[in-house]
DNA sequence: CCCCCGAATGTATTCGATTACATTTTCAGG
DNA sequence: CCTGAAAATGTAATCGAATACATTCGGGGG
């Protein structure tokens, strides 16, 4: 990889990065009262509330959780005490006594993955019209992180979680822990998930390039490890197949999702010496990298070389040209995912479902009819 | 706001986006194995794991926790018949008895944005290697979210907060919450915060464009709510002002920090005939915009006009030209934020502090010398 | 052989709320 | 003025782990 920049710095401080000022804290306030008295946290509690009430600690608790069944007359006072006070009832010692937290985790690999933003935001959604709360967490593929996260909910810190990533954190012994995949999926397991016919869209997004009259196409794919992208290379495949197009094995180049990883593919391809005019990459980052190596190689997108990604992260409207791509359901995904895992908390005897959705390609401007010129090397 | 390309969608399946299939669910497994026994999720306590290690709780409890106190045989019994029941001990019971849950909670106003991805694995960092776990939260910057995150402390579910917006969740009365501002700070509050000279910052990249022969430069801001977005147009004016350049009012619009924001600056811009040799944004994003717009109106970046972008989000690297921009010491800011928290949260006697960390210039292709063309409209 | 000390383990309280069950209050109907 | 059911409130057990304090055990010194 090279930079096709120079960059350089200009220090704005004589100091480095890591030095540090800190006077404003130093500061005295100008008047006594700036912290004159650091008085230490008090931490309310029932019984404190119910002696200043005047009732009992099964009052001030009732006339929080199900004020209907307290006298009007109580629940004012309660709630005047409570308010005065700024009493927060201790939600540990809550969700010890009731076995449930109303909080879910979603695990993410990578938060800045702006599909992967979408898909939380649909599962917030429906978390926030069920009373649930949602916690992220982001495991940046690491097994351990992972591992940790899953073990909140065995420790009963959360009542389910739902995971981004084909990898199923192992699960403690005894339980069958509340849990839900979520755009990912893994093959033959006992784990229900949510996700699209990646094997279809793929397919679907490599025949619009065959109406196109592209022959030669390219594929940059991503893990093998993962079910999904081993899908979207089967669709690519099918399509291939269907169109009587002989599969050519030196067309394609497996990636890491990276916009990188789509620059060094193209620059393999382009080496390699055999032509194409278009490429099909597994994700969106990958395609804005085959986007900037083919038009810093001076071709022309799409008149030389066609592009489509997949995913259609927000981001690839905004290339120039704007990408076409496979637009993911994100935000039903993440809906149907926290959906699925709410059935499984109501009742954990539900067995686990697979649900497919649908997926759509959005045509834009980074792919064209196969033009006049033969591709990079045609 | 128009649409530079046409969008027109291919459905892939009949069905629409929202009909799920979920076939898979019903199969029956192959064997009776496949959930045969949905045997209720055994929860294990430190009593049943006392009882079969023949062990009173106590001593089950000291094994885990500090097992340099119980003798060697003991110890190995109870590990064994923890290991094989696969007992996790409840962590609300024993948060509720400690007090602490070492847990933290960061919240962000957009998970997607990738200046704050960076911050919170500096975050992580030193979260990690203090012992804490850190949850993040998305408010998209909605009082009522960051509240309700805020109350999670004041129920104990976490020890302290972070938050990196300019807004302070008011404080459950009776107890100051531990909270560390990032990235943000409120002027003249008590609120511990960590961030960087913003208004050096903005000044050094003015002062660049300038010692590049640019005397039109042409500013997009951010909302004046945030004091950080201030201190930047401060930056902007005290530069000028150094190099005897005359502020020209309508050379300065203000944006919400998006993508669409930058480009309708420059939209105006244009339109008011005024000419401008350089841009300098408030953040990456609207000057990736602005770029977009000047290109799409035919002037050349940096030929015809420079710009630059603030904080140095992972894809303003990508942009063509890449992007000029002052990059903020993501992963310091985390890193002090999470050591500021850790001190307050072991002696919440230490006064708030502000810590202001150095930012750097990153010069990259989107600014050059003021060329021979005058500007879009000189 | 006894005493005492430290190590190992056990017993029982505690954290703060919820809630089953018990008790008191209220008031309509007789 | 009494009765009884419903409404309001109170008492005390409970959730699961941590831990102060109590007890037991083993063995060295006197």
């Amino acid at each position: 990889m090279q930079r096709f920049h120079v960059i350089h710095y200009i220090a704005l401080h004589k100091k480095g990065p890591g030095r540090v000022s800190s006077d404003e804290g130093k500061r005295k306030g100008k008047g006594a009262s700036a912290h004159a008295a650091p008085q230490p946290v008090r931490v309310r509690t029932v019984k404190e509330i119910a002696a200043i009430a005047n009732v009992s600690v099964a009052t001030v608790s009732r006339a929080l959780q199900r004020p209907e069944i307290v006298s009007e007359e109580t629940r004012l006072r309660i709630h005047e005490v409570v308010k005065r006070l700024g009493y927060t009832p201790n939600a540990l010692a809550r969700n010890l006594r009731t076995a449930r937290t109303r909080l879910i985790v979603a695990l993410v690999p990578d938060i800045s993955n702006p599909f992967f933003s979408e898909v939380i935001r649909g599962i917030e959604q429906v978390a926030y019209e069920t009373g649930y709360s949602v916690l992220l967490g982001e495991t940046q593929s690491n097994l351990v992180r992972e591992q940790a996260y899953a073990e909140m909910v065995a420790a009963r810190q959360a009542d389910g979680i739902i995971t981004m990533f084909h990898r199923i954190p192992s699960i403690p012994v005894g339980g069958r822990l509340p849990l839900v995949n979520a755009c990912e999926y893994v093959r033959d397991s006992e784990i229900s998930s949510v996700y699209i016919d990646n094997v279809a869209a793929a397919r679907a997004a490599v025949d619009y390039l065959v109406t196109l009259g592209h022959r030669e196409i390219a594929f940059i794919a991503g893990p093998s490890s993962s079910p999904i992208c081993v899908d979207r290379e089967e669709g690519y495949h099918q399509a291939l197949e269907r169109a009587g197009i002989v599969f050519n094995e030196t067309l394609t180049a497996v990636g890491d999702f990276s916009i990188e990883a789509g620059e060094r593919a193209i620059e393999l391809f382009l080496s390699q010496g055999h032509a194409f005019s278009a490429v099909f990459c597994s994700n969106d980052e990958m395609a804005i990298g085959a986007m900037r190596a083919l038009i810093s190689r001076g071709l022309r997108v799409p008149e030389d070389v066609s592009v489509v990604g997949f995913d259609d992260i927000r981001f690839s409207r905004y290339t120039s040209p704007s990408l076409t791509t496979v637009a993911q359901p994100k935000n039903a995904l993440g809906r149907e995912a926290m959906t699925m895992l709410i059935e499984l908390l109501n009742d954990p005897e539900v067995p686990p479902r697979k649900r497919v959705l649908s997926a759509d390609l959005v045509v834009r401007g980074s792919t064209g009819p196969r033009g006049g010129t033969q591709g990079p090397a045609g």
